[in-house]
DNA sequence: GGTTGAGTGGGGTGCCGTTG
DNA sequence: CAACGGCACCCCACTCAACC
């Protein structure tokens, strides 16, 4: 069963659950009081309630881990250099392949090898976060190996360095909206309730102004129109792949189980952790 | 209105230190 | 000794402001 199918029964609504997945990220699961806090800050659901939809969340991490809901490799060819492969090298003195030279020297490296990183995806993004409540902080391995499979440990310890980076800056100010921004699980929630993401104000409309923005990584990322990455429309409603840690009010067909972006995995198919455009708004503030 | 330059963000990689 | 994580650095893509 899968968060959203139960969804519909308890009625969580978007903001519901925006405000449960934060909790969650704000309340660990060794913090005294944890539901109490978390019933705080979910107005209108009662401590049973959110134990209930954690357990969802909880089951449906668990179905991953446990292999019931297999995943995809996604280091087929599509994948380029970036995600060499979850598990394959994951390493880093050894993990990296091009191994070469040191790198910073040389421009013998063509770019061609080391460039292009693909970009996180939103969804990537929120099962990092989901690892780090649930695996804790430094435990890049096990983030990699059973939630980001797209990832090995070595690019979720480069996501996650530049992400606490970005939450330590948080206070500063900050010019651009970035996936790290992304502070909790729930479907483009830009956390704003932690930290306003630098005052962007032009969220939608800066949206619809037409500017590409790097946040949707276009396929011209170097990984030739994958399907992962394909880029949806800005705050296109994501019918499909797309799910979000617990059960976002999202327009989902009636997928086989899919959970957290991964459904049900029809051989040769293309994977579904869709690309999403991140929904955080879009600065237009001036950043100088 | 279009072009150019500067600044910033972000991903990847290598080195170093720590731990088992 | 090997494996792993953290940190620092490098380079590219993108955005925005300034200039023409």
């Amino acid at each position: 069963m899968s968060v959203d199918e139960m969804d519909v029964s308890s009625e969580w609504s978007w903001e519901q659950d925006k405000a449960f997945e934060s909790a969650l990220v704000n309340h660990p699961e060794d913090a005294p009081d944890r539901w109490e806090k978390i019933v705080d800050d979910v107005p209108g659901k009662t401590i049973e309630e959110i134990k209930q939809h954690y357990e969802l969340l909880v089951e449906d991490i668990n179905q991953i881990e446990s292999g019931c809901v297999p995943l995809p490799s996604y280091n087929s060819s599509l994948e380029g250099s970036a995600s060499r492969s979850s598990d394959e090298g994951a390493g880093k003195k050894g993990g990296h392949q091009n191994s070469g030279s040191n790198h910073g020297t040389n421009t013998s490296r063509s770019d061609q090898e080391r460039r292009k990183g693909i970009a996180w995806t939103e969804d990537e993004h929120r099962l990092f976060l989901l690892g780090l409540e649930k695996y804790g902080k430094g435990d890049w391995r096990s983030i990699s190996r059973n939630l980001v499979l797209t990832r090995n440990p070595t690019q979720v310890a480069s996501h996650a360095q530049k992400y606490f980076i970005r939450l330590n800056s948080m206070n500063k100010d900050r010019r651009r909206s970035s996936i790290h921004d992304i502070t909790s699980i729930d479907n483009g929630d830009v956390s704003a309730s932690q930290v306003p993401i630098t005052g962007q104000t032009n969220d939608s409309e800066a949206n619809s102004t037409g500017k590409p923005g790097k946040q949707v990584p276009p396929a011209s990322i170097g990984v030739p129109s994958v399907g992962i990455y394909a880029a949806p429309t800005i705050r296109q409603p994501i019918g499909g792949p797309l799910v979000s840690a617990v059960g976002t009010p999202m327009n989902l067909p009636a997928a086989g189980h899919m959970v957290y972006g991964v459904r049900a995995p029809i051989p040769g198919a293309p994977m579904n952790i869709s690309p999403m455009a991140y929904t955080m708004s879009h600065t237009s503030v001036p950043h100088r």
